[in-house]
DNA sequence: AACCAAATGTGATCTATATCACAAAATGCT
DNA sequence: AGCATTTTGTGATATAGATCACATTTGGTT
């Protein structure tokens, strides 16, 4: 509580729109929060009591599917995690997990409600932002089930270099396996399009580490599937 | 701008929060437009420049994908339609399209937004309306992609059952290529699935005419893949 | 440094579902 | 009523990607 979201330089576009009192208000009801890689900052089937609003760093947004784990979509601060799971319904229907150093600020849902109600500027930011988010599922769904393995992955590298990295070099956070689990593709198939990709000189992989030498060649093949 | 908001008896749970004088203003700032079998509601890539509500029928949310169009979900009265493509982006990022006879309420996106400043009830609900949006299309994507065609087609049908017709016998007011379109299967797989149901005495169809007779192994079959 | 567990690579198979190619119904139009 | 168009049914075939079964590498731990 002796955070004061006053002095906070990574606010959200929501709270800047806050007045000096209500900011105050927040930082008596907001605790943060650090996690490592894997841990839980939302579980699937819990009550949600909190708004979580990611701080620092990166978490995946999965939900248990009928066969398997499916990772919905990467997120990086900062951003809020999950507002739909935890006004929608009284039970979690989704989990966020840390994927590396995470700061999350828990914020009391009934001051986020207030809040809400009593700054409409404040509420406006955040309509917008589960607007945005809204048509980013429909989009990235419509990927998912329409190309195929190739185009697939060639939109994860995309993604970690153009939304989450701005670099053409990094360090992807995921194992294959969860990098199919977010792609729907299995952890074999990942590897040999990783491998493939690499052969055609469109990338160059050692560990974790990803370097795209060719964009054009694979946002081509993220177009065409 | 005739029709008088104030004794629609289909208002939005939003809607019932606003003041007397609120609602004088949506009534002079929407007008209600009819629609047949096939209209289009609200079309990619147009300019938004109003939200929609319908108020009667049936329509479809679609998004052209990559390869085909892609039936995202289908909406029935009384519900917002694509709040998310009209305040999310200036150009519509998706299409709605009339499945039968519908009734749809233009509300000019100014005067909405006027209303979602000045009364902070109708804004929860309407935030609330978004939340819930969301969580539903997370479920259905990782069902889409998991489950394999007979479970996929047995949630078709059971959706328009439960949620839509709430009878165990309606007319299935889609043809089997959006049937397809909508979980992701090809018109001939739908086909023979239908049949396939049909030869085990889980379903009676005639033309467009669906008749459970076997819910608990729909069911069984929706759960299990 | 040595060990164990987890993450990756890669070939050989298998399979669900798409595709293709028609025929038959159903629907709508003039 | 009759013709054209769209929708459906169904078999034969093709194929992308899953599955299985190991080998190998990597990374963390004592």
């Amino acid at each position: 509580m002796k955070d004061d979201c006053k002095l906070c330089t990574i606010k959200s576009s929501a709270a800047t729109k806050l007045k000096d009192e209500e900011i105050s208000q927040l930082s008596f009801n907001c605790t943060t929060v650090r996690f490592q890689k894997g841990d839980s900052i939302i579980r699937q089937g819990n009550f949600s009591t909190n708004i979580a609003y990611l701080r620092k760093g990166l978490a995946k947004v999965h939900i248990t599917g009928p066969y398997h784990e499916q990772i919905v979509r990467v997120v990086n601060a900062p951003s809020y995690l999950g507002m739909p799971t935890t006004f929608g319904d009284k039970i979690n229907q989704y989990s966020v997990t840390s994927i590396n150093s995470t700061e999350v600020c828990f914020i009391d849902i009934g001051t986020f409600k207030y809040l809400f109600m009593v700054n409409s500027k404040f509420a406006y930011e955040i309509m917008m932002e589960l607007c945005r988010n809204e048509l980013e599922v429909y989009n990235r769904c419509a990927n998912r089930t329409q190309k195929q393995m190739r185009g697939k992955i060639a939109d994860v590298i995309l993604e970690f270099s153009d939304k989450i990295f701005l670099s053409d070099q990094f360090d992807i956070p995921l194992a294959h396996e969860e990098i199919g689990n977010l792609v729907d593709v299995t952890r074999e198939s990942v590897s040999r399009v990783l491998s493939e990709f690499e052969k055609d000189d469109i990338l160059k992989t050692s560990g974790k580490k990803i370097e795209i030498l060719n964009k054009e060649k694979l946002k081509f093949i993220s177009e065409t599937g």
